[in-house]
DNA sequence: GTAACGTACAACCAAATGGTTGTAGATGAG
DNA sequence: CTCATCTACAACCATTTGGTTGTACGTTAC
């Protein structure tokens, strides 16, 4: 499989939860170490709730699971999902080497450098 | 370089951008030819105004660059910009496979395969 | 059992986002 | 010159985002 599946609406929500540096750090975090949630909560300036919601918007976009473990929560980055975004980036830039096999611009604009202009007989 | 000089706000900027379904979709038209800003406009559903502040995103993120041609804005996307979002992406999948080398008991660390466990009498 | 801890969730708020319309300035075409 | 095109930018609006506090509930410790 070239991209497994992922819908555009997935995407966006994964790129959108990578575009916050506090959830970066959390993904950051929690792949080389699992932790709670409140042990994240006490690593940030700010409420528990917060962390909380920033945890519920990488686990929307597959960035980290979550599983009980007694009444802790444990948070689990993904880099599958992370591989999978930089993927879609590599498509791009693979889109971007091939961006001269449009060769109907060459018909209309031969350009400079050319130096052996084809012949049509 | 590792990693060039990114800021975090930088960062945020980038992924940010790429969190928007046109907003990638123009990145990916402009890697493989460049277009005017009413080009692309014509090519989705809204106003050219909303065209224009996406472009605007994608520049304000490096991922998209902007040059005159007579009265038209040329806009063309850029390929370094995305190597370096996908470079972060690795960075942290990198992360992820070496995170069992984190015995912080293990301050001067011999690295993996640790031929000889040190004996505690 | 009771108290403390960890979590979930609702309600609220300021600021940012993504869209619109309208106006105005450059530039190219006829 | 005049007109159409391309762009920039302001003003406005609905929705989303990122934070807060407060309340409720399950689980662990004592």
């Amino acid at each position: 499989m070239v991209v497994d599946e992922l819908s555009q609406a997935d995407v966006d929500r994964i790129f959108h939860a990578l575009a916050d540096a506090t959830r970066r750090d959390i993904v950051r975090r929690t792949l080389t170490q699992e932790a709670s949630v409140s042990e994240l909560a006490r690593a940030y300036d700010m409420s528990f709730a917060a962390v909380q919601k920033h945890v519920a918007v990488l686990e929307g976009a597959g960035l980290v699971s979550k599983h009980s473990r007694g009444r802790e929560r444990i948070v689990r980055g993904d880099a599958a999902q992370i591989a999978r975004a930089r993927a879609l980036l590599a498509q791009l830039e693979e889109l971007w080497r091939s961006r001269f096999s449009r060769l109907d611009a060459v018909l209309a604009d031969p350009g400079p450098g050319v130096p052996d202009p084809p012949a049509h007989p």
